[in-house]
DNA sequence: CTTGACTCTGTAGTATAGTACAGAGATTAT
DNA sequence: ATAATCTCTGTACTATACTACAGAGTCAAG
């Protein structure tokens, strides 16, 4: 089988060099062998590992839920209710997020609809509103 | 005028000492004056400005933000323009968070859609189209 | 064979928003 | 008077996700 250095690894996936070895340091893929004078030698599967990373970051996962995810597809015990699991804790807490954001949008809708950029910023009615008069 | 120790401010606020403190090294608040052994000595006007904070905080700007804000507030040449510019690229930038969001919604959802929650994590739908097969 | 590009380790810094002490002094309550 | 509570400074730590070196060694091209 073919092997990788770091910088082709990198370059193939658009993962930073630091941010490959950084992914090391935190479990999210295994330390490969290494050469005879210490350079990392990646396996194809580092690519794919790599990718699912960026596709789960991409879903809103932490690195750490990302782990976690790693951790369940390699668990033979785990099923795929686990994952799911997951992926609906995941769900919630996106539109929980949005919602949140909503909020300040509508909040800030409101205030702009009062505001006609006229005067100084101590008039403002945004800024009195937010001051609280 | 009465003034008020740090730990006065804080139950009228809701707002931790340590915070307070935090927040007076951010410059968002203005350090106070000092009783004889060094105590801090609140005006009203403190427990006005923690309150802006934590309304600024609630329409999603960053500590970063609202001091600029409070600069702004401050300034007798800044316009109620200024305001009301920094207020709608807040709002911008909440749309480009929620239009984020929406988007891993639509991805998480379609997934959830594709597994029936049977066999292994190994098997799972989701897991599979997150590792791109 | 030398130069430039690549890689190594280990440490430290970035941004955000706090939180948690230690150890000392001040104030309040009983 | 003494204990309990409060406040002080300064530093360090939390979490998240990187990013940036320094200084040394290695590899590939001309």
């Amino acid at each position: 089988m073919e092997t990788l250095t770091i910088g082709k690894v990198a370059k193939q996936t658009g993962v930073g060099i630091e941010t490959i070895r950084f992914y090391e340091r935190q479990k999210l893929i295994d330390p490969p062998p290494r050469s005879a004078s210490g350079y990392r030698q990646y396996p194809d599967t580092t690519v794919q590992r790599l990718h699912f990373i960026r596709r789960s970051k991409k879903l809103g996962f932490s690195l750490k839920e990302i782990r976690e995810l790693l951790e369940l597809h390699a668990d033979p015990q785990a099923t795929c209710g686990d994952i799911r699991q997951r992926a609906e804790r995941k769900l919630a807490d996106i539109n929980k997020r949005i919602d949140d954001l909503e909020k300040m949008r509508g909040s800030l809708e409101i205030l702009l609809a009062s505001c006609s950029s006229n005067g100084t910023s101590m008039e403002c009615p945004v800024m009195q509103a937010i001051t609280g008069e």
